[in-house]
Order: C-alpha cells, then sequence, then structure tokens
DNA sequence: ACCTGAACACCGTTCAAGT
DNA sequence: ACCTGAACACCGTTCAAGT
C-alpha cells in the first residue's frame, strides 16, 4: 500500500516486512488494546520469536513511532487537495479524515499525541495545511501559526473523543457513544453543579461530528476574526 | 492540603494514606516517567511491599486515575474566580493556571488526556469554566459548547508541548525548549517542504507561552464571532 | 482491616549460538 | 543478515496466612 518497492537486502531472505509488523500491531491494538500490543504478542502474530522484531525495529518506542507515522500516512490527501474548493471546505475536509483514520485505531490516539510528531508524514501534512492557508493569502509565519491552533484542536479533540471511552478498543458507533454519556451526565447533581447539570444534553454531544465541525468552524471564525499576529482582547459579548 | 480531615477507619492503624501514596507516585513520575512510577515503585517509595498498595486503590488504573484528580485539585480557583474581572482574563487565568499545574508533572500529561475526566474536580472545572461564559449572558448549552472548545485547546496544547519534549520528565526552561526546536526543524528541505521551512522559526515558538495564549484569544475570537449556534462559513481572508 | 511472603502469568531486552 | 533458545530483571495481580 504505501510502500512502492520491498528494498532488496543482503544475507538470508527476510521472514518478514516492517509492514507486516505494523500491520500486525494495529490488530492487536485494536483487538485488545496497548496491553495486547506488546514485543511478544506482535511476535507471535508474525510468527517468530520475541526478539526477532529487534531486526526490525530497536526496540518497542520504534515500533510506537512507526505506528503513528503508518496511521498518518493513511490519510487520503486527494480529499482536501484540489485547490479550487473554498479553503474553509478543504481544511474541514482534513479534519474529518483525520478523525475518521485515527478514531478507526482507538488504542493508537493516545500513541500519537503521546510522542513527538516529526515524521515525514506528519511534515508532509503540515505542509499540506500550510499550502491551503497560504492559498488564502497568509504568509509562512502566519499560516505556520494557524496550522498548529488547527492541529491542536484536530487531535485534541479526536484524543478526548477516544479518552472518553475508556478502555474501549473499538469505538461504538457515535449515537451510542453519545447516549452513555447522557445516562453518566444525568448523575450530576443540580445543587453542586448547576450550569453542567442544566447542560447535560449538550455535553453528551461533545462527541458528536457534528460539533467536532461546530468546534472547527469557530476556531476558523477565529482565525479570520482579525490578523494573524493579534488577538482581539476588547470584545465582549453582546447579551 | 486537600483532605480537611483523615477518616477514621477500623481496624488496626493504617500505615498510609490515599495522599501520601499519590505523593509518591507524583515523586516517580516526575523522576522516571512512566516507567519508575510500578505499583511495585510506589510500594517501595513508601515502605511497604507491592500488594498492599491494593488496600488503598483496587488496580493500577484507579492510582492512575486519582492522580489526575489529584492534580486537577491543585489548580487555584482563586486566580480566575473574581468575577469583577474582564471574562477574558478570567479565561486566560484559567488556561494559564491548569497550564502550570500540569506541565508541572509531563509524565502525568498522558494519563489526564488518556482517560475519562469525569471526576469531581474535573466536574468542578468544568462547572467554573461554564460559570465565566454564562457570565457573559450565554446560556448554559452555549457556554457548555464553547467550555469544551475551550477544553479541547487547552489540553490539546499542553499535550503537545509535553509530547514533543519526548521521554523527558521534567520540562527543561521554555527557551530551552524552543531552541532545541528550533535546530531540529532547521533540518526540514526546503525542497520538498518549503512552507514548513520557511516557518522553521514561528513553528519552534509553538510551544511559547506566547504563542499558547495567542492561540486562547484566536479561540476566543471565534466564540464571540457570531452566535454560538452557529459557525461562519463563508468568511474569507482578505488577502 | 490491613499487611506480608510467595507465587503466577506476564513484560522488554540481551546474549550466545545457529544458518 | 536474520532467526532462535534461554535467560535477566522486571511487571501487575492474586492468594493464603498472619496481626
Amino acid at each position: 500500500m504505501t510502500s512502492p518497492a520491498r528494498k532488496s537486502r543482503p544475507g538470508p531472505r527476510r521472514a518478514l516486512t516492517e509492514e507486516e509488523i505494523l500491520e500486525a500491531t494495529l490488530n492487536l491494538l485494536d483487538e485488545g488494546g496497548m496491553k495486547a500490543a506488546s514485543i511478544r504478542g506482535i511476535a507471535a502474530r508474525v510468527g517468530v520469536a520475541p526478539n526477532a522484531v529487534y531486526t526490525y525495529f530497536p526496540d518497542k518506542a520504534a515500533v510506537v513511532q512507526a505506528i503513528v507515522e503508518h496511521l498518518l500516512g493513511q490519510v487520503d490527501h486527494a480529499v482536501f487537495a484540489d485547490r479550487d474548493v473554498p479553503w474553509r471546505q478543504r481544511i474541514e475536509a482534513l479534519a474529518l479524515e483525520l478523525r475518521e483514520r485515527l478514531t478507526a485505531h482507538p488504542g493508537a490516539v493516545n500513541l500519537t499525541i503521546g510522542g513527538p510528531m516529526n515524521g515525514p508524514h506528519a511534515l508532509a501534512l503540515n505542509e499540506r495545511l500550510m499550502g491551503i492557508l497560504v492559498d488564502t493569502g497568509l504568509t509562512p509565519g502566519d499560516a505556520a501559526k494557524a496550522a498548529y491552533l488547527l492541529i491542536v484542536y484536530v487531535f485534541g479533540s479526536i484524543a478526548l473523543e477516544v479518552a472518553e471511552s475508556g478502555e474501549t478498543h473499538r469505538l461504538p458507533p457515535e449515537a451510542e457513544r453519545i447516549a452513555a454519556r447522557q445516562t453518566g451526565f444525568s448523575a450530576i447533581p443540580t445543587e453542586t453543579h448547576p450550569l453542567s447539570a442544566a447542560a447535560a444534553g449538550t455535553m453528551a454531544g461533545y462527541i458528536s461530528t457534528e460539533q467536532y465541525i461546530w468546534g472547527l468552524r469557530k476556531v476558523l471564525d477565529g482565525i479570520t476574526a482579525g490578523p494573524i499576529s493579534e488577538a482581539d482582547t476588547s470584545k465582549a459579548f453582546a447579551g
């Protein structure tokens, strides 16, 4: 899929590929979470001795890092590459695509925001996002600031969304998850937390696609509300 | 500190308190990261057998959950409780206080966004934040949406900031961390990533307090840019 | 009720040895 | 160069036993 061609290597035939190991790890992650994605478990899944994995990756941290890159490499750039599409739509498409790819593997989400995102695919995404923003007339510097704000929003949203489901390794349908939150929030006592209790219904919907896009648009509104180099501190709500 | 009085319990004198265990865990976390904060390590630190910890917490997940709550309980509500202070300032104070408390324990940040934030202290913070927003005239429902957007921004920023430093358990001074990023980003090839390369300087500053507040203000701008229930999709940059 | 010693079923990683 | 068997130093957790 991502590998164009297997590089030929010296020595005896390789039993495995880095790809195969990553795919096995992802499967284990989806089935049993971080606990199941052990070096020993991975080795068993691909049919080698535990220490054979160290032929492909120096340590477990490297496997984790590679998983993150693998996942970021799966995002389909085509859905937001078209420069004729309005820029807000392009960014929304990017945000939705990223959310879809990452929530498909809940166990991997924490790994993504848990380490530095400086791999080639992460960089490519940053470049793409900046490209969309530069297309609107922003300088690279301003585009970088706006891009980071968007990245914080996207990854923060996804992380909180996945975290909310606890140790579930496959996310239930959105409606189910919202219903579960609704039930949980109904227990908030009105006496001590009147506002949270009053807004329990809204809070249950935090994890919905609708609110995800709503928040993204608010962030975009903020970005376009004034010059990037400044942020308004005087305004107040009309009400 | 947080415990007003030790509840008296039956049975032989307790050797420990939940508080003592959490403090020990936090110390281990600061010294050696998640790896060092093992049940066995904690037990050794407080001077009991490993399994004695299970008298206080049912399992390790409960210790982790308690750590998160412990940390959220440390935020000083006084710095943003004053209703005479302009609401934007109050939210900035809240955001800065939260960042200070969490970045003080980098190893715990991942735990915070890694699980559901539904403890009493988390709820209290949500209630406070909603209170500030309701003070501006928002309905509880709209305040909830705005509050979540802010929470996503704050925790997302902190998570990405801490993650960027990798396995460091005590964050170096901000200037040092930015300098390290600067060095790393200077390696971005202009040919393949022209925009990222051009904005390397800006990108290095992502983790600065200045950009943290800048982003927060942009989010606040977005919240005030129009009615909460909608988000502008028509606007485009002037340039 | 709280703590201990001992054990169980795991980890990640290393090392010497085989091909 | 790649893989294996065996071992090392760890984990979280449970259980029977002591006070």
